[in-house]
DNA sequence: CAAAGATAATGAACAATGTTAATATATTGC
DNA sequence: GCAATATATTAACATTGTTCATTATCTTTG
């Protein structure tokens, strides 16, 4: 029956809406069995039926949410114009703000428990290449150009992702700095100190 | 009455040290009341006696293993010798070695949720600077030396802490990357290119 | 030293959580 | 339409944090 699958499919569907719509609004503490359920119109066990176990539906949304990610982050590009200097950093400013207004989902990238994702290897390589990925666009046209080479663009990505997650860190999780506009002074002091490194 | 508050003192230290033990060993999700309870030899209810909640308890540990890392690190680099590069190097790298032995206390400092802690301003702050304070004697040195203006030291400084923060995170949290030795390898990579930079 | 009063430790109880097993309900095949 | 299967739900359990009434213990006083 091919149905089945499209039932199945469907059913899978409303879970992981339903848990995306309360990640993204009330943060990952809001999402227990009962919560996803009732706003999926279904009995709590039903989750069950589709579904290993809560982190397994908790995790499947990160795949979603790279893709909202990126098509945010591309939606507020769109008029940035300049080298690849100004693409890169615009690029890494809205990744951030991004997770800014959605807390939630950068708890779920890279500080939710997952205790079963040591198997999920996809998962964690998204989550890994999900600032590189949003960048692509704007490092290919550094590579093409000639300003860059892929080593010293492998480079560069690696020192951003570190350092942008740990600023995120800081801030979203230990509010530090104290203040969004000290926050957003050093994301530009530190995304410009690495990008500027390699220019000279 | 002196006493009472030396009981007092005494009775918050079986706990704090019984949640501490809990951290270190088994990380932030073995400690539960009763757990605490359990090994500081009392009722779980008496823990409500001399805290708040179980998340005042836990943040409580902060100040102590801030100093019992500040410690370890000061015995890891016992022998370093050489130059202001290799002395924060050094101690970097001994912070790392600090949390990759005890994940649990890098959760209580970066990741773990605290709810209230909001007010409690002192805790974050000993947090954010925790690597900063560590690595003050090798700072210090720089700068009497001239190596280093105190402006340059602050920029490495916050550099150095949102990078390590950040690649502590995707190891610890995501497996990122999957092995200790290519982990280890980034770290060199990455803390060096951070402390040369400013060398030039 | 003993009784009254204060203090501190405790167990019962509650709500919320994740999860499983048994039961009820729909759906499907004949 | 009925039996067989698949699916959704309710019941139940173990654990969690937390509160409160009740013990047990310690202190003070007569």
């Amino acid at each position: 029956m091919k149905n089945k699958e499209l039932q199945e499919q469907r059913m899978r569907g409303y879970f992981i809406e339903a848990t995306k719509n309360l990640i993204k609004g009330e943060g990952i503490r809001s999402v227990s069995v009962r919560a996803v359920a009732d706003h999926a119109g279904y009995s709590f066990a039903t989750m069950y039926n589709y579904f290993r176990d809560l982190n397994e539906l908790i995790f499947l949304c990160v795949q979603d949410f790279q893709e909202e990610c990126r098509l945010d982050v591309e939606e507020q590009v769109k008029m940035v114009k300049g080298g690849c200097h100004e693409r890169v950093k615009a690029r890494v400013m809205a990744y951030i703000r991004f997770f800014t207004e959605y807390p939630g989902i950068f708890e779920l990238f890279f500080t939710a428990r997952a205790y079963d994702l040591g198997n999920r290897e996809g998962t964690l390589i998204t989550i890994e290449r999900s600032l590189e990925n949003v960048c692509k666009p704007a490092w290919d046209e550094c590579l093409e150009s000639g300003t860059l080479t892929v080593e010293q663009a492998a480079l560069i990505a690696e020192s951003l992702r570190h350092t942008v997650t740990g600023m995120l860190v800081m801030y979203l999780n230990r509010r530090r700095p104290a203040s969004y506009k000290d926050f957003q002074e050093m994301v530009h002091r530190q995304v410009d100190r690495i990008l500027k490194v390699h220019h000279e």
